[in-house]
Order: C-alpha cells, then sequence, then structure tokens
DNA sequence: CCAATTCAGGTGTAT
DNA sequence: ACACCTGAATTGGCA
C-alpha cells in the first residue's frame, strides 16, 4: 500500500492534525520518489500542501538497523520543559546524612599542618599571564618550551625548562616536523588582532572562541604530525597536553585569575571535550582534579576555597539528577597502597568552606561522548550551592560527600541532554513533531521535522536528495590516479597519492575530524581502491549526527542537531543540482526567487582569526548548486554573521572528472540543538538581481543584511 | 622573599 | 598500559 503523503495530509491551513502524520507506518520503510520535473503534482504544490512525496519501500527493512522513531506518542502528552525534571529527583539522594556519617569536622587536617603561614596577603605575580608571542618583532624569536628527558630520575617525572630557540633551527632529520615549531608556524599566521582580544584582562565570548579555536588547531595539527609518525623527538604522544602546554606556556588562555562566580565568555551550556580546553578558558583550572580551588597562599581568605568542579562520573554514586549533584571529594586513592581515607584538606576542605558560606561553585559535568565512545563530553551546567555535606563509609573508608543544586533561573544545559536521551529512549516524547524523519530513509540517520513555535506544517515542497547531482559534461582536470591502498590509506604512507595530494598528510584525524581548516581537501574517490571505510572519505558516508529541521520564531526553518558536534567534525554536503552561472542569474531575476543556490564564487570571511583564509578557498572552477527542488539538510541551515559551520571543498579522486563538491564542517564545538549557521558570503560587485535580505543573525559582528 | 622542587590529581589513547 | 602537565604546598637559597 502507497502512502502518498501529500494527499493525506492535506488540511487547511492552521487545522494541522499531527497525529494523522505520526500513525503512518514507520517512515524509514518509505524511499522518496523524485518526480520528473513535468510532473504538476510538485511544480504547482499548493501552499497547505504536502512537504513530502514518499512511496512504500522498494525493498526490506535494513536488518540490524533498530527502527527509529522515538517520536510516536501524541505530541500533548509533554513538552519539553523544566516541569518535565526527571521524577527521580532527589530519590537517590538522602535528605539527611547516611546512618554512617560522622561530624565532618572531626576529620580535620590540624590547623599548621597544611596550611602554613596563613597571614601572607602577597600575590605571587607570574609572568604567564600575558600572551608573549606578539614580542620581539614578528615572531621570529619565539619562546618555546623543551621538555628535558631526563631519564635518570626513577619517578619518570621530566622538568620544565625555558630555552630560547631560533624558529626552524633544529630538526631531527629528513621529514621530520618539530612539534614546537608547528605551534610556532600556527601563532604566527594568527590575526595579531586574536592577541589584542587575549591580553585584555577579562575573558569574553571572543577570547574564550580564540582561545579554544587555537587550541583545537595545534592539537589537531600535533596529531596528525603524531599519526604520521613523523614528530621529532617521537614526542607528543598526547597531543591534547602537548598543545595545552604550548598554550599555557605562550599564555595564550583568558580568565587566567580564579575567581568564583561565571566566567566572563563563558556560556551555560558550552561544550568541551577536553580537560585542558577548561584550563585555557579559566573555567576550571586544574588539568586531572576534579576540585579547582582558591589557596590560601593566592587569596586573603584563611581557608582554601572551592571555585569549580568537574563530575566526570568517574565516582560511582555520583547521582545524575538534572538540578542535584552528589559530588565525592577527592584523595584517598594511593597509586602503591590502595584505597585509605580521604583528609578534609585542598579541595575537599574548599567545598566544606564554601559549603559553610553558602558560596556559589560551577559546575562542569562530564558525560560519555556518543559518537567517540572512549572520549568524554563536559558541559558547563552554571552554578551550584551546596546543601549538605557528610561522610560516607560504606567502602570502609572515609569519603566525603557533597550535596550540590543547581541556581534556578539558569538556562537549560545538561538538561538538554537528559531530555535528548529521554526522547532517544523512548521514556519522553517530543513537542511539535512533525516528521520523525523527513529524508524518509534516505540518509543512515533520520531528520526529525518540527515546529514548537506555531502551526506550520512544514517547509516548501521539496524532494530530498542526499547526494549532488551534476548533469552537466564534465571536462577531465590534470590527469591523476587513484591510490591503491586496499585496507584504506594510512597517515605513514607517504607514498599514498591522496595522502601526497593533501600535502603529505591525511586530511582527517582518527576521529574523522578535519586536520588544518585552510585548505581544500582531496578525498578518495571512485577511481581509487580504498575501501568505501577509508578514513580519507568522510564527507562521501552520509551524515552521522541526528539532526532536526525546525523552525524558528523569526528566521523559518532552521537545522539544529541533537548530538554534540565537535570541532572539525563533517556535518553534511550541500546536496543539490549543479547548475551553471547564466543559470543562476535566470533564478535570481525570477519571480520565484531561489533562495537555494549555493555559489562558491562569492566573497566569504570563514575565519576571522586566520587572515590568510578570509577569501574563498581556492577552487579549479567554480561551482553552483540549486537546492530549490531537491536538496538534503544544507538547504535549512540560515546564515550568520557569527556562524558555527564553514564549507570547504571536497575533491573526489576521480581521474576523469572534476568531481566537486561542498562539505560542511563545525568551526567550533556545537552543543545539541544549538542552530547550525554558516556564511553566506557576499556577492560583489552587487546586481540588480541580487536582493538584499536583513540578517537576522543577531550576532554583535553582524554585518546587517545579506543576499 | 623569591625560586625551585615536590606532590596530588586522573585523563586520553592505544593495546 | 602508559605517558603525561598544572598549580598548591613545601623546601631551599639568599638577603
Amino acid at each position: 500500500m502507497e502512502h502518498h503523503f501529500g494527499q493525506d495530509t492535506a488540511h487547511a491551513s492552521g487545522s494541522f492534525d499531527k497525529t494523522r502524520v505520526l500513525n503512518v507506518k514507520p517512515l524509514r520503510t518509505l524511499v522518496p520518489v523524485f518526480p520528473s520535473p513535468s510532473n504538476p503534482a510538485s511544480s504547482s504544490s499548493p501552499q497547505g500542501g504536502a512537504p513530502f512525496v514518499c512511496v512504500s519501500p522498494s525493498g526490506p527493512f535494513p536488518s540490524g538497523v533498530a527502527p527509529f522513531y522515538p517520536f510516536f506518542i501524541s505530541p500533548e502528552s509533554q513538552r519539553l520543559s523544566e516541569q518535565n525534571a526527571p521524577t527521580s529527583t532527589g530519590q537517590r539522594v538522602p535528605a539527611t546524612p547516611i546512618s554512617t556519617a560522622v561530624p565532618i569536622n572531626s576529620f580535620k587536617t590540624p590547623a599548621g599542618a597544611a596550611n602554613g603561614n596563613v597571614g601572607s596577603s602577597r600575590k605571587t605575580t607570574r609572568s604567564r599571564g600575558q600572551v608573549t608571542v606578539t614580542e620581539e618583532d614578528g615572531y621570529n624569536n619565539v619562546e618555546i618550551v623543551e621538555v628535558d628527558g631526563d631519564e635518570e630520575t626513577g619517578t619518570g617525572r621530566s622538568k620544565r625548562k625555558l630555552q630560547k630557540k631560533m624558529k626552524g633551527q633544529q630538526s631531527g632529520g629528513p621529514g621530520d616536523i618539530d612539534p614546537d615549531a608547528v605551534a610556532a608556524d600556527i601563532l604566527k599566521s594568527l590575526n595579531p588582532m586574536v592577541f589584542e582580544v587575549l591580553n585584555q584582562p577579562d575573558g569574553s565570548r571572543d577570547s574564550v572562541a580564540y582561545t579554544l579555536m587555537i587550541y583545537e588547531v595545534m592539537r589537531r595539527k600535533l596529531g596528525q604530525i603524531e599519526d604520521s609518525n613523523r614528530a621529532a623527538n617521537s614526542g607528543a604522544k598526547r597531543p591534547d597536553l602537548k598543545a595545552g602546554a604550548i598554550m599555557m606556556n605562550k599564555g595564550i588562555r583568558t580568565n587566567s585569575k580564579k575567581h568564583i562566580g561565571p566566567v566572563s565568555g563563558v556560556e551555560i551550556g558550552d561544550i568541551f571535550f577536553f580537560r585542558f580546553e577548561l584550563c585555557l578558558v579559566g573555567l576550571h583550572a586544574p588539568s586531572m582534579a576534579g576540585i579547582d580551588y582558591i589557596g590560601t597562599k593566592t587569596s586573603q581568605e584563611e581557608e582554601p576555597l572551592a571555585v569549580s568542579i568537574v563530575s566526570s562520573g568517574g565516582y560511582e554514586d555520583d547521582v545524575e539528577d538534572g538540578d542535584v549533584l552528589v559530588y565525592s571529594g577527592q584523595g584517598g586513592v594511593n597509586r602503591d597502597k590502595g584505597a585509605s581515607d580521604q583528609k578534609l584538606e585542598r579541595g575537599n576542605l574548599a567545598l566544606e568552606n564554601s559549603y559553610k558560606r553558602g558560596n556559589e561553585v560551577r559546575v562542569i559535568r562530564g558525560l560519555k561522548d556518543l559518537q567517540h565512545p572512549t572520549g568524554k563530553v563536559y558541559v558547563y551546567d552554571g552554578l551550584y550551592k551546596i546543601q549538605d555535606s557528610w561522610v560516607d563509609r560504606k567502602t570502609g573508608f572515609n569519603v566525603f560527600k557533597y550535596k550540590l543544586f543547581r541556581l534556578p533561573g539558569q538556562p537549560q544545559a545538561y538538561m538538554i541532554w537528559k531530555s535528548i536521551q529521554q526522547w532517544t529512549d523512548r521514556s519522553a516524547s517530543r513537542a511539535g513533531v512533525i516528521l520523525p524523519d523527513l529524508t524518509s530513509g534516505a540518509e543512515k540517520v533520520p531528520v526529525c521535522l518540527v515546529n514548537d513555535v506555531d502551526t506550520e506544517k512544514g517547509p516548501a515542497y521539496f524532494t530530498y536528495l542526499p547526494n549532488l547531482k551534476n548533469l552537466r559534461p564534465t571536462a577531465p582536470v590534470e590527469s591523476s590516479i587513484g591510490c591503491s591502498c586496499v585496507g584504506g590509506c594510512q597517515p605513514n604512507n607517504l607514498n599514498c597519492p591522496c595522502v601526497q595530494k593533501n600535502g603529505g598528510f591525511l586530511p582527517y584525524s582518527s576521529a574523522s575530524l578535519i586536520a588544518d581548516l585552510k585548505s581544500v581537501i582531496y578525498e578518495c574517490g571512485p577511481s581509487c581502491q580504498c575501501p568505501s571505510n577509508c578514513r580519507n572519505r568522510v564527507s562521501q558516508v552520509g551524515l552521522k549526527f541526528r539532526l532536526e529541521v525546525f523552525k524558528t520564531k523569526n528566521k523559518g526553518w532552521a537545522l539544529r542537531s541533537w548530538d554534540a558536534i565537535r570541532a572539525g567534525s563533517f556535518i553534511c554536503e550541500y546536496a543539490g543540482e549543479v547548475i551553471d552561472s547564466a543559470r543562476v542569474e535566470e533564478e535570481l531575476g525570477s519571480d520565484n526567487l531561489n533562495d537555494y543556490i549555493f555559489d562558491s564564487t562569492r566573497i566569504y570571511q570563514q575565519l576571522e582569526i586566520f587572515p590568510g583564509d578570509t577569501e574563498a578557498p581556492k577552487i579549479p572552477s567554480p561551482l553552483y548548486i540549486s537546492a530549490i527542488n531537491e536538496g538534503n539538510v544544507a538547504r535549512f541551515m540560515n546564515h550568520s554573521c557569527s556562524p558555527n559551520v564553514l564549507w570547504r571543498p571536497v575533491i573526489h579522486e576521480n581521474k576523469n572528472m572534476s568531481d566537486l563538491h561542498i562539505a560542511f564542517y563545525a568551526i567550533r564545538h556545537i552543543p545539541p540543538m544549538m542552530e547550525l549557521t554558516y556564511d553566506y558570503g557576499t556577492v560583489l560587485p552587487l546586481k540588480a538581481v541580487h536582493r538584499k535580505k536583513k540578517c537576522l543573525c543577531g550576532s554583535v559582528k553582524c554585518r546587517g543584511y545579506f543576499c
């Protein structure tokens, strides 16, 4: 039985019966039909008509793929809101200390044992607070950190030492690359404006964003070099730590002065993927420890005070409950000697003091990263206060416990993650769902269509097309052959032609993140022998994030993701029909303005922190794509003057064709449910056919319009 | 008083 | 399994 969605769901505007849509059979069993251009139903679909046309499956339901339609619950039953908090609120947390509790003061370390002279009010000023790279005319003399590989110390602990070194002075051998020189090169390529921003005493949204972007670029570049076995001194085993150390030593960080309360430039809901990121933006200084506090030496206080905690879920009975958190103290674990009692000192003492004073504590929640099961996501969940503290003896040793509650009135952060989890496991439903998968199974993951702001029941009609459709005759570009990496291209295989085309490196990390934001990407293609799961085919494997198309209050339909997106992740390509420039003029000039044209020849200001990157990437030939009739999720991405997504040209190895695609990548970490936007660029000179549109991106850097 | 050293504290990735 | 890096506390050197 076929379902013609359009006919089934045609209703008078405003009286759309969602349940009829939702009662339809699982949409993953449907495939889109591609109507011929002469199909009158498609070209003259009425305003209240169906958004999509679907037919029944031509094949069996894919086995092994769990049906994914967690939204088949009547929309009115529940809404995402504060009152949707888990029903288990507080239940696992004893309101009073458990029976084995012992008065906490009896554990306090004797005064004077841990803290020396508390009278000292002097502040140690370190020379690390300033960015030093801008000094000394143009970075020729950059301070480099040398790690002194002192093997004689049995502890294996290396000593740090500062040492001046000329750029490019030393290299281990042919092909070797010095991580420090790479870092210096990255810093050199930065817009000097960045250092001005970073040198401000207080952080800002920009200083945080720049710090994280520089860290990310450095970390990925160092990882790429490490990956290719070309790192001199075989260091940089942990690119995250190496990049972090370089940033710290160069003073490329913000909010380096510890304080209680919000951190300027860091917003509730911001996400991080490495502990060092928390450190560099001033959210949580220790690179490992879970409790950050202001010590007695660095403040006028007589006792240490807590500023932030990271709840990593590492301690077993931290409860995970929206607004309440039970946090375990630190210590009590000895490398050589197993468990022991925790002591009321350092972080534990700081939390105890913050409890007594009623101070705010920043909370960062660590969660499993679903995309990268080995890694973690850290969600800044805002300010909490400590409500209770006690000592737990369940394990036979004293463990300090702190019960914290989230201050009311803060934007949702961790709760969003919990809600998405509930939609996923279907323990809660979603309001305003129109279609659980608007791609009708054309993508590997469903793309939800949702409107929880008004009664519009979907965007204007189009046909879902997952890939680029290029019907133009293609001229052969410079002759090239594909690779023969049968097991997939390896980063250390310099003989691989695909590695060579990318400048000697694979463009993607092992986590499929783009390593370098500044270049054209050469992926493997039809003329390569490597398998489809090759690391160099990232943009060809389709969507991996659970995206959704949603209605905004004032910008029409838009795109966002249920999953957190790491900076550098491939999001989607711009699918549609390749057209020529004459057709572009035609479409723009017609009464039916085509708002869905991608134009690679526009002027793009994509990454302000890299000044060499202000122009459109070098492309073999201009590319125009129209997605007005056929397209994928990319057609729903709105313009922003402060975008979180950018595009790169991606060339698939295909010896007889110029197989050019446009792929979108995350510029920064994007929390779930945040709108995805890219810069549409500008057309110069502006011709009559170009109609200016008022920009609604709301950014402080808004240019005012786009077209 | 300032500099150098020690120590606590897990994390991220590979095997 | 393994290699890590920061910041507070502590110790050492010097006035």
